[in-house]
DNA sequence: CGGTCTTTCCCCCACATGGGGGAAGAAAAA
DNA sequence: TTTTTCTTCCCCCATGTGGGGGAAAGACCG
């Protein structure tokens, strides 16, 4: 008998974990060896577990996040190949997730075998993509790489908190004349012209979450 | 033997759905008769499925959502039970299924075993419910419920888009100055001081899915 | 029928915002 | 070393925005 695929699911899902554990075990070849809520769990696990392949929620409040997780887990082991499954197709997080280190991307409404051939592929080392996360890979390799200084993300996270210049002034500790500058250069960086088109970018773009978000 | 529990899944994440028909079917008391990816799609065969529960995600994007989806299913059917199976515990959400007819909510991160449980009360015609949700309800209800008008929301909508009052007054075929009341009211509705929160708030609501707005 | 709500539009005004410019020090890159 | 970038702060000014008021027409409800 050959060896079986030695899985592990990360979600913080316990619903989806179970679901997914319950489905991938009717398969003879894999071997769900370990499951866990979040990123800081499966690090401490990893090594005990030892598994080939690691299927990941990227979405996982509280701690360190998806990508995070993704980075150390290649620093531990060069052996796991991580595979992304998520429900965004949100395309810088796919640059974001496959430059981490992971070696699949698997869109939650995708068909079950598409995870299925994902998990026995990254297991031979290859590598399976779907074509709307291909599509949008493309498409993110030819967006123009506008990268926000540091202070320009921040003055960017705290409109998002939907603040005034005035406020981010306080909060920041700086004059309400430098934010105006911060957010003029945002704006001009990212070709918007209102401050509500910042908030939405930061948004989807992942740089704050709607749950950081207290109104 | 007794008559096993009819469920139908609904879920636009395929994976997901496949995950719990094998969950759910490795009890013997339970019977997946149907799964479907939208709300028009379980519209279409509900009353061919005749089902005793449905198990249903509330985010669905494109066509009629979730909330909706309950509400026409209660029209159509007294006898199925409507279970909300979600990753948000957004209080305005949990109110707003409940009203539209669901005797469950329960979310994702729960244990496996407390969706079974919600199942079987929910076939029962009992309805269960996990602690962190009653919380929820309470503070819900506790809340005072403001009410945008129509217009008022659709201006809400337009501002989420990142558009000024202009551009609204435009898409809306009216006055830049009927835009300004509708903001001002709704600012004052929401007791907020900023569109920008507006946005926020029209976010956190589900009134229009970052989805939706394009930069 | 009178009251409330909605929708539309107008007035005023203070302040916030966006776009343009410049300047100076620090730090990093060429 | 020179150059560039980042950060800080300032000027100006046109426009957008938020808060206050009012008014008129239609709908809906008791």
């Amino acid at each position: 008998m050959i060896e079986r695929i030695r899985v592990v699911l990360v979600d913080d899902h316990h619903v989806v974990r179970q679901g997914l554990r319950t489905y991938l075990e009717s398969f003879p070849d894999l071997e769900v060896v370990g499951e866990s809520s979040s990123g800081e769990e499966v690090l401490r696990h990893i090594e005990q577990w030892l598994p080939d392949v690691v299927v990941m929620d990227l979405l996982m409040p509280g701690g360190i996040d998806g990508v995070e997780t993704i980075r150390r887990i290649r620093q531990v082991t060069t052996h796991t190949q991580i595979i992304a499954l998520t429900s965004y197709t949100d395309d810088a997080r796919v640059i974001a997730v496959l430059r981490a280190g992971a070696v699949g991307y698997v869109r939650k409404d995708a068909a079950p075998d598409v995870l299925l051939a994902s998990i026995r592929a990254a297991a031979h080392g290859q590598s399976l993509f779907d074509p709307p996360v291909v599509g949008a890979v493309v498409q993110e390799l030819s967006r123009p790489d506008v990268a926000l200084s540091e202070r320009e993300q921040e003055v960017l996270r705290q409109l998002a908190l939907g603040h005034t210049n005035r406020e981010i002034a306080e909060a920041m500790m700086v004059s309400p004349e430098t934010v105006k500058t911060h957010v003029g250069n945002i704006l001009a960086k990212l070709q918007l012209t209102h401050r509500t088109q910042a908030v939405i970018y930061a948004l989807k773009c992942g740089l704050i979450s709607l749950d950081d978000i207290e109104l």
